[in-house]
DNA sequence: CGCCGTGTTGACTATTCTCAACCCAGGTGG
DNA sequence: CCACCTGGGTTGAGAATAGTCAACACGGCG
């Protein structure tokens, strides 16, 4: 029909509408019940443009934010003003299930580009944890994921140099993207200036347009119009010494025939 | 009795001696069946040395790590050497509760000193989930603390300078060390050489040394023999742009009085 | 038309790294 | 008991990476 890369796995028609439960089924089952509970919790959506703000640090909602579509990015602002992005968020991620846990947000969650994000109430998760331990268990690994990526990026941003850095993060994207379908071919959206490409590798503006120069003149990518295009995908992850596992995504196809 | 520091917050005598049900008593008031559920489960121990890994990247594990006594590192290492620790694990911290979820460990953790590990069974995890929402609450509650304070991170190595980037570290860990009671006045040990700081940090040995001269000229802490000292908590603060909200923290008590 | 946000470029500066040497304390073996 | 070795800390000099500042180009849009 399209280009777009097929989701990775195989899912019934029913659960694949809705980007939470697709997600939670990388690391388990869901019963009927169990999905029934989160359709049932995700009717309150909300639209927010590029640049606005879905959640502010600080702050204590009444409910957990999922991210149906568009992108959105974690982020903090020093006292003087630096800022540094934390995460990116696709569809299918929850913004702030710490605020379940932890009492407020210690960060802030912007969008990226006109998205939609629909609100779980406080109570419908506490009443999972409750209720649903293999629902619990599924939410809980959204958060490991997390983690795990937060942990990769430390490592991106304290051993690598600009341009390993920015191949890394591109070859992060591009598999992330392909995992929940949102690839169409070697391309993807990135809906982002280079300033803020900067705020998120820890490098000036002037830098990411150079070492961005960098990484198209030895043909590896091009990034124009919010769109990252991979043109060697393997030199890319070798010049990122990229290594998907601490990604845990269960298919591991290759992504390129 | 000595100049140790009081233990954060009040607990019955008998909680207090297991450094998981301290910790989690951060969170929430656990029952006397749960407190029971994870002493029986505790009571494996080993010991390793300084530099022993305790857990290897790739590990799928038989059970989970608690870190009893001693201190430990996570830490990723890059193909071509190039080493960046990710996170300081205290007494009381799970060293791999993800491996529960996760099917594998993307990261190794090591010892940094002669540390006591206790090693909680897989199968008693999985019956917490089952058996004890709260108790899960709690343990889910912990890695989301560890995220907090990986994002921190993050910030810290992408924005601050070497300088400040040194004393928010310092900051942090005065204020970890201090909520359970392992601090001694205005110091407390930190059992790692110069250069395992520059990959703390994401700076060569040397600049370490430099920076490290600077805080000491400037007179906000001194660090010998593995033990830090802080001689001015707020200049050190102000120097990091340290905030404790990331930490989570429920008292907020002033560490001087 | 003119403004603004974004991207691009050049020149210069600053931060941080690398390399190499040296010191010192502690441990080991002859 | 001493000679030696090793690991950590310290210093200097020079190089590389990345940042700052300023100017300009370009397109979209009021």
């Amino acid at each position: 029909m399209n280009e777009r890369s097929e989701p990775a796995v195989g899912l019934k028609a029913k659960t694949l509408r809705h980007p939470l439960i697709r997600k939670l089924s990388n690391f388990t089952v869901l019963s009927l019940e169990e999905c029934d509970a989160i359709e049932s919790a995700t009717t309150k959506i909300a639209e927010f443009a590029a640049g606005d703000d879905v959640i502010q640090r600080g702050d204590r909602t009444g409910g957990v934010n999922l991210l149906l579509e568009g992108f959105a990015c974690r982020y903090k602002i020093l006292e003087d003003g630096r800022r540094q992005i934390l995460a990116y968020l696709v569809p299918g991620d929850l913004c702030d299930l710490h605020v379940f846990l932890l009492r407020r947000m210690d960060h802030s969650i912007g969008a990226l580009s006109r998205s939609k994000v629909a609100t779980i109430p406080q109570s419908a998760i506490l009443g999972f944890t409750n209720s649903y331990p293999n629902l619990t268990r599924a939410l809980w690994w959204t958060t490991l994921l997390d983690e795990a990526i937060t942990r990769e990026w430390v490592v991106n941003i304290g051993q690598r140099t600009a341009y390993e850095r920015m191949a890394h993060l591109f070859c992060e994207l591009f598999h992330r993207l392909h995992a929940i379908g949102e690839t169409a071919g070697k391309s993807y959206p990135l809906p982002v200036t280079q300033a803020t490409l900067g705020d998120t590798l820890g490098l000036s503006n002037v830098h990411i347009n150079r070492t961005l120069q960098d990484l198209r003149r030895d043909g590896l990518i091009s990034f124009n119009n919010g769109t990252v295009t991979i043109k060697n995908l393997a030199k890319l992850e070798a010049a990122a010494f990229f290594s998907p596992d601490y990604l845990h995504l269960l298919d591991v196809t290759e992504p390129f025939a």
